[in-house]
DNA sequence: TCGTGTATTCGTCAACTAACGAACACCTGG
DNA sequence: CCAGGTGTTCGTTAGTTGACGAATACACGA
């Protein structure tokens, strides 16, 4: 497999991060995701093709938002990385997951 | 004068406002604005051109972080609208405003 | 009224983005 | 070995973005 980047926790950049999380699709991806870690790509509920998806996920992983490991068979396991970024960014990412679990867009 | 279109406290969205957030120029007048509240469009520094400018501000007024008012002459009174971003989305800005304070980028 | 200062709007351009299907890579089970 | 499941990569397309200069609009002062 291909080895998968992950930026060091240094070199997290707040604009990226906010960009990360400025599209709807990766917003409900990152909330899913931290709401029940581990979880593997295909188990998103989506109308996305799936290569528009590995797309967001991608997005997700190099702004350092989430980390991807290998998972059984050819599965991507998806975890968050928020503590990592709260050292950075203190509250940015918990404030913004928040704001998505209370009726603000996408019940 | 054009009327200044400003977004209503409901209307709000919050992918809106992190997108207009996520770009590092935006970022930093939407700092300076929190900083300085009141201060006009030309009193910022910057390398770009004032049609640039213009844009940007039209952008953070258009996603409901700034407020801009007539002021004397046909200049604009650059406002944060912090108080009501957070009523809807809370902590969030606050957040991000205090890690661009912190060295991320622009010291 | 005529210039000056301030800011927006318009037209253009290059760069980026999100989306898709098709093709490919890889593991696992039969 | 082959088929099925899981994701990634590639090439394309339509739409958006950020940047600029030039033109415009407006208020104020001389």
């Amino acid at each position: 497999m291909k080895p998968l980047f992950h930026p060091r926790v240094e070199d997290l950049d707040l604009s990226t991060i906010l960009h990360a999380c400025a599209d709807p699709t990766r917003l409900r991806l990152l909330a899913d995701i931290n709401a029940e870690p581990g979880k593997t790509c295909g188990t998103f509920k989506t109308e996305l093709s799936k290569s528009t998806l590995s797309a967001h996920f991608k997005v997700l992983r190099e702004s350092g938002l989430i980390r991807q490991d290998l998972g059984p068979g050819n599965s991507r396991l998806n975890w968050p990385r928020t503590a990592e970024v709260h050292s950075r960014f203190p509250d940015v990412i918990s404030a913004i997951l928040k704001s998505t679990t209370r009726g603000s867009g996408w019940s």
